[in-house]
DNA sequence: TGTACATCAGTGAACGCGCGTTCACTGATGTAC
DNA sequence: TGTACATCAGTGAACGCGCGTTCACTGATGTAC
């Protein structure tokens, strides 16, 4: 991605030219039909080229999902990290300049995660069938809670911790080195749990025919978390 | 099911019996590999029959889905159903006898959740890619919608009621008739997607380099529900 | 009780399809002198 | 600047596979008299 515009040969520039192009209509295909419905042949097809062509630039299918994979988590953390350091904004300029670092990586992921909801799956859904992750994403998830925990450090009144958070503290494999206090642990986990509670049923359709709009739950949850 | 040893004519008998298995067989395929991996052919192999002879039993691939989903929506249904009823315990009976019966569908549905991940994503987790569930989903949906409804009425305690308990009120297309003020619709959608961010990022195996125990959050999150 | 007939479960062959992937090739692009 | 060669993108044919589904059939099971 980075590639595509800079140095290299013409050759090498091509190369990541076509790679972004393959890349990318397999984003349009897996948002019409989920990853398990990707096809090489078929993306080959839309491009206007003959099938194993592709395999000048992917040793298979595999190596596609994987590499789709690793771009969505990087992604998400590019887009969290951008939203936290106040590049973008995940719901507009005219809100709260002051808003907590946490509200703004809950509408960063809500923004993320609805811009492509298949994409958001891939990273929290169910796992691709026959399919294993690559060992950088559980890199770039460390990340994103790091990420996370910075925001809930941030956050006042922490009352009585509750007894998962002495658990959490003690069984954590996860943010090592981070300082944060068992409280603020408990907090980014269930940061991520909520959200997600509410992203990923909004996403997949299930709120459809309630009748209430999913966003002022989603903002329902966040305002429990900010003050809760 | 229902009709497997009861009346009916023996060839009627055989017939219900021999749908039942392939449904068996296609659940531990789904276990294996997704609901989108589904295939007549190889359940049929896996029975030791030929392909063709399925289509003696289901119309198609698409109804031996349906079918499944709804099976899979009844038997949440009916699990919790037992639960509140008192007819089966979601965690063992040493436990407190005087649990809430929000407790009960809370351990109820993470019993169910874990027994068969697959099946529950069938029912809350990403569509299937070219497949539209049945109408009578909604029914179902919504029938445990209620149970939840009943649930937390029986809740003591409920302090100001939030700005989106209003809304939810005032938009409202499930659990129609049913008298739960503002605040307990507030408390059961909570319910349900609090939980669901635990159960499915659980099921999916995104907590696993993480270190601690699912468990004990899953029962964190539903202490904030009981007592918060 | 026995015979004649209807019902229906299951088979094997076949259809067309799309898949991932390999291979030997053509033709264009870039490099070296 | 022009020529000779190497690199490499893309093609078309082919392989084997499994899929859903149809069709005409065989043979067993049940029913009617």
């Amino acid at each position: 991605m980075a590639e595509t515009g800079g140095g290299g040969t013409p050759r090498e520039r091509y190369r990541a030219q076509v790679r972004a192009e393959i890349k990318q209509h397999a984003w349009e295909r897996i948002g019409t039909a989920g990853a398990s419905a990707l096809s090489l042949n078929a993306i080959a097809k839309q491009m206007g080229l003959s099938g194993p062509a592709l395999y000048r630039y992917f040793a298979g299918r595999d190596e596609l999902i994987t590499e789709l994979v690793r771009d969505a988590y990087r992604s998400l953390a590019d887009t969290l990290r951008a939203v936290v350091d106040g590049k973008a904004s995940g719901k507009g300029a005219q809100g709260a300049p002051l808003a907590p670092d946490l509200a703004k990586l809950a509408h960063g992921l809500r923004g993320w995660a609805l811009e492509d909801p298949n994409r958001y799956f891939l990273v929290y859904g169910t796992p691709v069938p026959g399919y294993h992750a690559p060992d950088d994403t559980t890199v770039i998830a460390d990340e994103i809670m790091r990420m996370l925990l910075d925001a809930c450090m941030a956050l006042p009144g922490d009352r009585e911790p509750a007894p998962f958070a002495a658990h959490l503290a003690e069984h954590r494999q996860w943010g090592e080195g981070h300082p944060a206090p068992p409280a603020v642990l408990h907090k980014a986990v269930t940061f991520w749990t909520r959200l997600h509670g509410v992203l990923s049923l909004e996403a997949a359709g299930h709120f459809n025919g309630m009748g209430f709009d999913p966003a002022r739950l989603f903002d329902a949850e966040l305002d429990d978390l900010l003050n809760g």
